[in-house]
RNA sequence: GGAAGGGUACCAAAGUGGUCAAAUGGGGCGGACUGUAAAUCCGUUGCGGAAGCUUCGUAGGUUCGAAUCCUACCCCUUCCA
């Protein structure tokens, strides 16, 4: 039994933990878990699992990191699990271009940005890191069989994208089967006592807890976290479809990503990937519900509260006045790239309107920069050029724009 | 191993000897309108300042001319074994 006390943090912990999840399996185990935990004062181990394929975090990254976050702040330890040696294997996603295999070395050097940008969010103290290469490398053929042997095809094809390939006639390749396979193995050879993931990841989750019990170790509880749309509003967000935003990227890229967010997932970003505390979410929420608070104004705060999460304070403030001041007034920016320009580049001072955008990196191709032109897309100081034979007078410190975004300042040699 | 169908641009999908740099839709990009939101409207979407060049799985061939016909090869799917 557990005393008052401890009673009223079991309850404490509960709330905290279980807030935001999409589902707990089993919700009574998991709480138990809890119980015993502060009963007898032992952290519980809390498993995640990361591809190393892709070192860049951004902030679909961070929603289970978040929720990492809270148990350590509750005191559980957590295992983050790198998976170096499924990540040598190939692809699981069906998707037709093999994954390139990484080195080893290739693969520590990810692991290591990568770890230096989950600590972005996670306390290194209470953070154990493992590569599944220590343990899954070892396993002889027979071992790998045995492992295969815990399991049934029938229950392989449960899982939603085998299911829905296996009846669209697609190929699945039996190396698919093991990925669930070594993640599960994963949880065994950790004896973790929780792993959370993304609701994408039930099955690979539910293995862990199968094969835990096949090997006899006690079942981890899983905890399940929704999945977060990039700034398209609809696609998950992933590094390949280029709707993210990345912890590491610059404050005013981050503020700006955020205010292109469509309205609607304004709530989703506010509970998931902030660090604001629960009732100032609500206070959110419920006041742009009751439309008492104009969208465009919850925005801005939220991309203050992302600049400020990974660059501070300062450069939050500075990140919404740099907005400001370009998007809301139309000014330039005052951190233009700086281009140089060589003398032999200019043919007696003039340079093509078109060549000279390519030049300076603001569109890719001659055809995408006469289609700029063309459009209207093109300012020089602020004056729109769409005279396509344009041959523009070269000065120094002039200000070349191509889009709303795209800028370079020009300095000659 | 045998038989059949298929591989077209970022994706999906037309095209089956010239008028095809390749219809249409989606996506992307730019412009207008806004709140760098949504919705909507307009434009654009291989490279090249032009002549032209390269593109329809890969390599050859037929032809004045090929995404389209022929040959070989590679890959995918289905049915049979």
């Amino acid at each position: 039994m557990l005393t008052d006390e401890q009673q009223r943090e079991l309850e404490k912990q509960w709330e905290i933990l279980s807030r935001g999840a999409v589902e707990i399996i089993p919700e009574d185990e998991f709480k138990r878990k809890i119980a015993k935990s502060i009963k007898e004062n032992k952290p519980l181990k809390v498993k995640l699992g990361l591809d190393p394929s892709a070192p860049d975090i951004h902030i679909g990254h961070t929603v289970p990191l978040q929720k990492l976050r809270q148990f350590q702040e509750l005191g559980h330890t957590v295992q983050l699990v790198i998976g170096d040696f499924t990540g040598q294997i190939g692809d699981p996603t069906g998707k037709s271009e093999t994954r390139k295999q990484l080195s080893k070395e290739q693969v520590r050097e990810n692991a290591e940005t990568y770890v230096k940008q989950l600590f972005k969010v996670l306390d290194p103290q209470k953070t154990e890191i493992h590569y599944n290469s220590e343990w899954l490398e070892p396993l002889t053929f027979v071992d790998v069989v045995n492992l295969a042997g815990k399991i049934t095809v029938a229950r392989m094809l449960e899982r939603d994208d085998f299911e829905k390939r296996f009846k669209a006639n697609q190929s699945i390749s039996i190396h698919e089967f093991f990925y669930p396979l070594m993640q599960g193995y994963d949880s065994v050879a950790l004896k973790s006592d929780v792993e959370i993931g993304g609701t994408d990841q039930k099955f690979n989750l539910l293995m862990g807890r199968h094969l835990q019990k096949e090997y006899g170790v006690e079942q981890q509880s899983i905890l399940m976290l929704p999945l977060i749309e990039g700034l398209d509003g609809v696609q998950k967000m992933s590094k390949s479809l280029g709707n993210y935003i990345g912890i590491d990227e610059e404050p005013n890229q981050i503020y700006g990503k955020a205010m292109s967010i469509p309205d609607e997932l304004m709530i989703k970003y506010y509970q998931l990937v902030t660090d604001l505390p629960h009732e100032e979410v609500q206070r959110m929420v419920k006041g742009l519900q009751e439309q008492a608070i104009h969208p465009r104004d919850a925005k801005m705060k939220l991309a203050y509260t992302l600049v400020r999460m990974y660059h501070g304070e300062e450069a939050a403030k500075e990140a919404e006045q740099h907005f400001k001041t370009v998007f809301q007034k139309g000014a330039l920016p005052d951190d233009i790239p700086v281009v140089e320009l060589e003398k032999e580049q200019l043919e007696g001072g003039k340079v093509w309107i078109v060549k000279l955008i390519v030049t300076l990196g603001l569109v890719p191709s001659n055809g995408e920069g006469r289609r700029m032109v063309k459009q209207g897309a093109v300012k020089i100081n602020g004056q729109k050029v769409d005279d396509l034979d344009y041959e523009v007078n070269i000065e120094q410190d002039m200000v070349v724009q191509v889009g709303k975004r795209k800028f370079a300042k020009i300095k000659l040699q």
